[in-house]
DNA sequence: GAGGTAAACGTAGGCTCCCTACGTTTCCTG
DNA sequence: CAGGAAACGTAGGGAGCCTACGTTTACCTC
């Protein structure tokens, strides 16, 4: 059955404000300040998203599905691997709290937005190993752990710079033609 | 003027109670806990160490010092940073605390930990510019940045291994020769 | 050894945040 | 427009951070 109208009204506020202040704070911003930031109680926070983790989740959902489409139709699994990273860079840059979220840790229960993108690189990775283009003795979990760097780079200005290095870093050391100068 | 006998023994007996827990608990732990741990008061353990960083810089003071010593001796800039690279993963293995402290990211005013194995990889990289073995196209920044990756890996009994892949990845791509199979 | 003093200490408490129990209000359906 | 389920807010316990303040203790001097 559908939410109640109040409580649909609540939910879209809450992941609004969470939205704006993952953004303004960081991650770690407290759960109390985003209800009520929201106009809303603590309470209502928790009966919606049981846990922080949840709302990181819920807010970040379009962005996560995102992630998980891969284009390999046209050019080679090292284009593919190419475009998508530089796309998994805009969304660090601009959702820091999501690194929270990817990875974190516990070995089972991980959450699905981690499945999502180990998904999505195992899948360039697998036409990689088709096609010739990238290297077949790394998994998706190692291109993960390599980008987890991201989200120890301060967040400067010179950020999008530095990720992006980073990102050609892992690329060319995947890749099998190197694209070195 | 030398700390008074019953200072210096509080000290100690916190860094050894900082020790433990940090290792056994993550460095998250409580620094109630381990004041406590060390049977002292709070307040005591805020006069030694002013923050929490302070505590983790003071706990691992050996081994940052360690990480700072850089052996060009023998062997050629890249040999050196494939011996830097395994001790900084047996490092960041037992001692996950000192990621938040090298990775403390506050723009200036960094840790000193950071400025230390900041300088190590920087005389290393010098070093293989002029003999010709790593690629000159990566400062050491960027090397931290990913070796950023180490903590978030999940630190099951699979993380020497991962560690190990990813170390020698980054060293695979500094490298001029590569040793690929 | 007996003080005197600065150094070091612990207690106590305010603050913030997390999370839950419980009584109250609000929406929807008939 | 009433009844009941759904959703809500208030209130409060617990943990952790950090500081103010009065008390104790080691060291130095005589």
């Amino acid at each position: 059955m559908p939410l109640r109208a109040d409580a649909r009204a609540n939910r879209a506020a809450l992941l609004e404000s969470a939205a704006r202040l993952f953004a303004e704070h960081g991650p770690g911003v407290a759960l109390e300040a985003v209800a009520r930031d929201a106009g809303v109680s603590i309470a209502t926070l928790y009966r919606h998203f049981p846990s922080r983790e949840a709302l990181v989740a819920e807010t970040y959902a379009a962005e996560i599905a995102a992630l998980g489409e891969v284009d390999l139709a046209e050019g080679s699994a090292a284009v593919a691997l190419a475009h998508w990273l530089t796309r998994f860079v805009e969304f660090a840059r601009t959702k820091r709290a999501l690194g929270d979220l990817v990875h974190a840790l516990p070995e089972g229960a991980s959450p699905p937005a981690r499945g999502v993108i180990l998904d999505a690189l195992e899948r360039i990775l697998a036409a990689g190993k088709r096609d010739g283009s990238l290297r077949a003795d790394h998994d998706a979990y190692d291109v993960l752990a390599l980008l987890g760097g991201f989200w120890t780079l301060p967040s400067g200005p010179q950020w999008p710079e530095r990720a992006q290095r980073l990102a050609q870093f892992v690329l060319d050391g995947l890749a099998t033609t190197s694209s070195e100068p």
